[in-house]
DNA sequence: GGCCGTTACGGCCTCCGTAATCATG
DNA sequence: CATGATTACGGAGGCCGTAACGGCC
C-alpha cells in the first residue's frame, strides 16, 4: 500500500470517477485506473464496483475510506512538523573556546554562522585552559536536546 | 514520503542505528542508508547528526516520529478493516427469480454460491411476472450498501 | 584491524504518459 | 457517435542487493 495510491484511491470516491479525479490531480486517466488496479491486487480485493461506466464503492472500499483520510491528514501535519523545526530552526548556541583560539578563528565562524542562521543567538566563552573549557558543557543527563 | 521509509527510519530509531535495524527488518544496511537519505532529501533537512560511527536525533527527526508511528498505526488497521470485510463478507441475499428460473438454474446458483461463502444466507423468492420480481427490490433510498 | 555507515553500480518493479481498445448511454 | 474506463507499451525513477570505500574505535 502507497500513499499515493490512497491519494488516488481518495480522489476517485470523492470526484465520483475516474475521470473528474484525474482532472483535479492533473494526472492522466490511465494513470489513475493503473494505480486502483495495483491497490486492489495488493489489498487482494476489489475496491469498487464496476457498473456501467462508472464506479460505486465496494465494502472494501469504504472500508477504506477512513484509515485512507487519516494517514493523509497525518501525513501533512508530519511535513508540517518538520517543515516547522527546519525553518524555525530558532535557539541559542554557546561556544567555548581557548583564548587564542578565540581571537582570530572562532570568531570568524561564529560571525559566518550567525549571518547564515540569523534565528540563532550566538556567544563565545573564553577560558585559559582545556580543563576550564570542558566544565562549561553540562553532564549528558542535563542536555534536553 | 513513503510508508516504507517511514518503518526503516522508526526502525533505525528504535534500534538505535543502521546496523540493528537492518539485521531486524532483514534487508541489507545499504537499503536502509538510501532510504534514509532519501527521506532527508524529500524533507530537505537532515533527520540525524552523524555523530561518530552512530546516529543520534536531530530535531527533525524528533518532529517525525510521532507522526510516522501514527501513520504505521493506521496502516495497519487499514489493512485489518479491509481483510475483515474481504474474509467474512457476511450478510444475507435475496435472489428472486421467475418461477420456472427457479427451478433449474437459479437453485443450482444459489447452491454452488452457499457453498463458496458459508457466511451469507441466501434465499430465494418466486414470483410469476417480472413487474411482480421488480417490486421485491426497494429504492435506492432505503437501501444502504 | 574491526566495525559501522556510506557510495557505486546493476537489475527489477513501480509509476506515468500517449495511443489504442472496449463498453455503455 | 460521445463518454468514460481499461489495456498496451515505452521511458524515467525508486528500491534492493552485492561490492567497494571511508571513517572512527
Amino acid at each position: 500500500m502507497d500513499l499515493r495510491q490512497l491519494e488516488y484511491f481518495l480522489a476517485v470516491v470523492e470526484h465520483g470517477g475516474v475521470h473528474r479525479a484525474a482532472a483535479a490531480l492533473r494526472v492522466a486517466q490511465p494513470s489513475l485506473s493503473q494505480s486502483l488496479r495495483r491497490l486492489e491486487r495488493d489489498l487482494q480485493t476489489d475496491l469498487f464496483h464496476r457498473v456501467g461506466r462508472g464506479l460505486v464503492l465496494a465494502p472494501a472500499g469504504e472500508a477504506l475510506v477512513g484509515p485512507a483520510r487519516q494517514m493523509l491528514r497525518t501525513l501533512g501535519s508530519a511535513y508540517d512538523a518538520v517543515r516547522e523545526v527546519r525553518d524555525l530552526e530558532a535557539g541559542r548556541i554557546d561556544v567555548a573556546a581557548l583564548a587564542d583560539l578565540s581571537a582570530d578563528p572562532a570568531a570568524i565562524w561564529v560571525a559566518q554562522f550567525r549571518v547564515a542562521n540569523p534565528r540563532v543567538s550566538a556567544r563565545i566563552e573564553e577560558r585559559g585552559a582545556v580543563s576550564q573549557v570542558a566544565e562549561l558543557v553540562p553532564p549528558a543527563s542535563a542536555r534536553s536536546a
